[in-house]
DNA sequence: CGATACTGTCCTGTATAGCGGACAGTGTGT
DNA sequence: ACACACTGTCCGCTATACAGGACAGTATCG
């Protein structure tokens, strides 16, 4: 996750590592535990953990686990109450699982990495593929080759490092098919994955636009593979109205008109 | 906020404080601005700002003015999905601001101000009183006297800063009636203010109690001063049983049997 | 026009933050 | 009983992160 560098590590790295980490366990984790998972000194970890504790960044339980503090939290109330994005995606995706009994997501891209970043299970009892906030790599996923419709194939090229190509079962994905499926997404802004990330879930997705028509979320579907076509071609034009839907309310500037 | 000390300050403080602050602000901010409102020098700021953006803990728009980031969200749906009492916190706040047509209101602390976690606004129209996240004075709120029914007298006097007990009208408010006040809340779970924060708005309030029975929360409603006292103390009554409801349900350990 | 106030980048010296390691205490296995 | 693996605290050395300022560029003002 860090640099390999053998040599002191600057406090913000640490503190970077350190939220990095508790993001991708998700689970509170005892302090040494933490210093020898992030690969940092015990006592520059005992002293960061302090520090971010008392700023309520951090929080430390009564057996001294570590995990994220009430702040976080205060975060992104705000972040959110910035972004249209989230709250009208998610009331989208809300009202989509409601009407088609489907498990719905809206999915953005973290650096190189593709996330679920709100979820809604359907009625159905279908089993969750990934968690809100786990990293994957991006051409392990339908929504994935909508989030790249707005990059050249260079920066693509240059964004995924090698190994996001290989899928979990060990299929290679060909680069060149790869940047072709995502120039089709870039004209149709629909994906229809079967069998990717998983062997009896198809994804389906529709992307998110801003202002100035690049992609910055998706709104999906996880249905069974076995859905029939026409009723996944159904579904996918539901996910494509939202998503204009969201869209048109993302042109209007969120603090535009803000008291100083 | 920070050390009036003005020595070099380490970094891992310059993060703090720059998240701090824009939670303050709730807005994004330019580096330069952001530099001078925290007392930092530019330099340090530039770099801090890039290192937490490339982490994606901030984010820097095309104005280049620095906000939280998405990390922060991830971090924070972490942080709730540990915590059972934010989840059915927020879902007895909506039911009841459903039922009860009231401003519901989930408040904590947070270091030693009282801040408001989540709200639900009421279908009358009126006002909202203080959005999310902003500090205020403990003293200052009917809820907060509920938040430290478990702390002794002795502790409450070191939490509170004596400029806490300054009122926005300028009245102050005595320590001793203050602790007459939290003692008792402390024996009944519930307090009831008028016109303190403000003048035409009665605070409802009833504490959610974890299992050593320390009020981690509140839950409040928000109305008219002038609503019959009869209909004040049904309402508070409904705010009990809410409390209890929530507070029930935090027995139960959030991650006791989660996987590795 | 110059004056003032920004902004973003780059450089250099030194106060100090982070590292490594020692230490005592606790628990668990044999 | 000992060995082993922890945990949380403390301390001194030194590589370096931070502060401070210089710099060029841009914008707004009268």
């Amino acid at each position: 996750m860090s640099e390999i560098s053998r040599t002191r590590a600057r406090g913000i790295d640490r503190v970077v590592d350190v939220l990095e980490h508790l993001r991708a366990v998700r689970h509170p984790i005892g302090i040494g535990e933490l210093a020898r998972a992030i690969g940092a000194p015990r006592s520059s970890i005992y002293e960061i953990v302090e520090r971010l504790t008392d700023s309520g960044l951090l929080e430390v339980d009564e057996q001294n686990q570590v995990y994220f503090g009430p702040s976080v939290y205060f975060y992104a109330d705000a972040y959110l109450a910035s972004h249209p994005l989230f709250r009208h995606g998610r009331d989208e995706a809300i009202r989509l699982s409601k009407v088609t009994g489907e498990t719905t997501q809206i999915c953005m891209l973290l650096g190189n990495k593709y996330t679920v970043a709100f979820m809604q299970p359907g009625s159905s009892l279908f089993r969750i593929i990934s968690e809100t906030g786990v990293l994957v790599p991006i051409p392990w996923t339908a929504s994935g080759r909508l989030l790249l419709a707005g990059m050249s194939d260079d920066s693509i090229r240059a964004l995924i490092p090698p190994e996001d190509y290989v899928l979990p079962d060990g299929r290679v994905i060909d680069i060149k098919d790869f940047l072709t499926d995502v120039a089709a997404a870039r004209l149709t802004n629909r994906t229809m994955t079967l069998g990717l990330s998983d062997p009896y879930t198809a994804c389906l997705a529709a992307a998110i636009l801003d202002e100035k028509a690049h992609a910055v979320a998706t709104i999906c579907f996880m249905v069974p593979a076995a859905t029939p076509l026409e009723k996944r071609e159904e579904l996918l034009d539901e996910l494509v109205a939202a998503a204009r839907n969201v869209s048109s309310r993302l042109i209007d500037k969120p603090w535009a008109a803000a008291p100083r």
